[in-house]
DNA sequence: ATGGTCGTTGGACGA
């Protein structure tokens, strides 16, 4: 069994030991984290390390931060950190091969509200990732593709869609722009298998949103169809959410028989 | 209850 998963932890700092304890429980072979929040001189690589992951990291102060952790028996190879054609010190973008599998990491931008400058430059980011991954599915027959996308897909994704109608997150050009990373060949895992609504992944701190199941299906695990054809699970794990000091995300996680 | 909470920071800003 293989496995694949991704978990943004809102600053690996103050997580680190849900993390730890999350990788005891379920090892993952491949794990892509979002929101370290870190430098790199800063990256916990050693206790990381400790175990029993290789990481990679890609970091920068205060915002954003992703990072790869692998037990497969592979090294990376080919990593990239910047989408082609976008100059932009956010580090929002990991990459790298594992074997014969392309494993891409992703933070993608928030968004902060339609018609903001902060929309236009997700929207355009998103362009310039579905470039990206039409090309990467092109050339590599396994691809995983995770991260927090910052886009419920579907209505059944929201918990109030509703309320959350047109806003940022549920927007037409968002959830267009995701159903055309799945038009590159790639598949919602979580699709694959769970069909029922109020299943999500984030829920906002405030106004008890996780007690109350107040959230969002926003971080994803696509994979290309060699993949699809031999997945058998995948998965919203909501238990470190319950935790002391949680991330606002849930970790997500997928199984293949490989 | 016309706001609510975190994290990074050291006053806001981003989410």
């Amino acid at each position: 069994m293989f496995k694949a998963a991704s978990w943004n932890v809102n600053s690996l700092k103050v997580r680190l030991p849900h993390l730890l304890d999350w990788l005891q429980a379920n090892q993952p072979d491949l794990l892509g984290l979002q929101e370290t929040k870190l430098t790199d001189e800063n990256f916990p690589r050693e206790e990381i390390e400790n175990a029993g992951y290789q990481v990679i990291f890609s970091g920068q102060k205060t915002y954003n931060g992703v990072a790869i952790l692998n037990k497969t028996t592979s090294d990376p190879t080919d990593i990239v950190t910047d989408l082609p054609g976008l100059k932009d010190p956010q580090r929002r973008v990991l990459a790298a091969t594992y074997g014969d599998i392309r494993f891409i990491n992703l933070y993608v931008p928030n968004g902060s509200e339609v018609g903001s400058e902060k929309y236009a430059y997700k929207l355009d980011w998103l362009e310039k990732l579905i470039t990206y991954i039409k090309e990467q599915c092109a050339q590599h027959t396994k691809v995983i593709v995770v991260g927090d996308f910052n886009i419920a897909p579907e209505d059944r994704d929201v918990h109030d869609p509703a309320v959350w109608k047109d806003a940022v997150l549920c927007s037409r050009p968002e959830r267009e722009a995701f159903q055309h990373l799945l038009g590159c060949g790639l598949h919602d895992s979580f699709r694959l298998f769970a069909q029922g609504d109020g299943l999500f992944s984030w829920w906002d701190y405030r106004a008890a949103g996780f007690r109350r199941n107040l959230g969002l299906r926003i971080d994803h695990i696509l994979v290309s169809n060699a993949l699809k054809n031999v997945c058998t699970s995948s998965i919203i794990d909501t238990e470190p959410r319950k935790l002391e000091r949680p991330s606002d995300h849930a970790p997500v996680l997928a199984e293949f028989k490989l």
